[in-house]
DNA sequence: TATGCATTTGCAAATCATTCTCATTAAGTC
DNA sequence: GACTTAATGAGAATGATTTGCAAATGCATA
């Protein structure tokens, strides 16, 4: 795998994933995945539009959604559709995992759980189905300390 | 539990839901109820609108939408987002389960299986949350034979 | 480094699903 | 049958996302 010097490894990671895709590289493009990558969270294509626009303050709502959807189709990233709100996106740059929605405050947790991916495996298999994604969504609400 | 003779069962079913919850009994909900309940699919609220209209000629897109959302709080029907797709719908009657969706046909196969739920609970427990609801969509397709 | 051209962009208008407003209708009660 | 209030239909409004199009830009090539 060749790479370049560990600084600024990241950005330059974008590039190459856009140009190894034979997309342009655009200062739009690298400015919505180094928002998407420095986000804790889950953001709406809203919030990142907005922290992207800290980096380069021309970037239109199309451009975002337009962008979001070929990253998606290559891979890099999942949309996350919950009941009732927009949608939410995250890098796919962990282990497959699932999300535990708050519904009181919207916050979300993920978890990673092998078990569960063998299951849907299995699950899928036996119908004779394969697998292409999975998205696991447990609604849930804070337990009370007792 | 109280039930008249055993015939006309699910008509008689629908009313008694509504009225037991306080709600009017009318043609409309009714009717939505009834193709709730004859739909082997999981419709969108447009497709729903078309059979129960065949029921009812006169029903609106705003009673369809303002029905199911009062369904989905008695917990009569589910609510399903999907990606890239209105919301699609299927009465609770039973077990909680999973949907496979084949993402050539657009097709949804449900899956039950009890081990899935315990372990939604347990991952929820360790994270302090007490699970609402879980969704669980596998997105697949077809596996060729061979 | 300048040129050409297809890709990408911003903007605004369009679309799609869903919700809301409000005047009218109808359910359930007496 | 009359009354009260919930429920409805029609269509406007909303919110998220997509699209059309002219202008801008990336990048291959000269």
């Amino acid at each position: 795998m060749t790479r370049g010097p560990e600084t600024n490894e990241t950005s330059d990671t974008f590039a190459d994933l856009l140009r190894d895709a034979g997309l342009r590289v655009t200062n739009q493009r690298v400015a919505i995945m180094r928002t998407l990558s420095g986000a804790e969270d889950h953001p709406t294509a809203e919030e990142i539009t907005g922290k992207a626009r800290e980096l380069d303050s021309t970037i239109s709502f199309a451009t975002v959604y337009r962008t979001l959807s070929v990253l998606e189709e290559l891979g890099l990233i999942r949309k996350l559709s919950l009941e009732n709100s927009p949608a939410r996106y995250e890098l796919c740059d962990s282990e497959d995992h699932g999300h535990i929605v708050d519904l009181d405050d919207g916050s979300i947790v993920e978890f990673e759980d092998g078990a569960l991916a063998a299951r849907y495996e299995a699950i899928a298999a036996d119908r004779g189905y394969e697998v292409v994604r999975c998205v696991t969504i447990i609604e849930a609400r804070k337990k009370k300390p007792g």
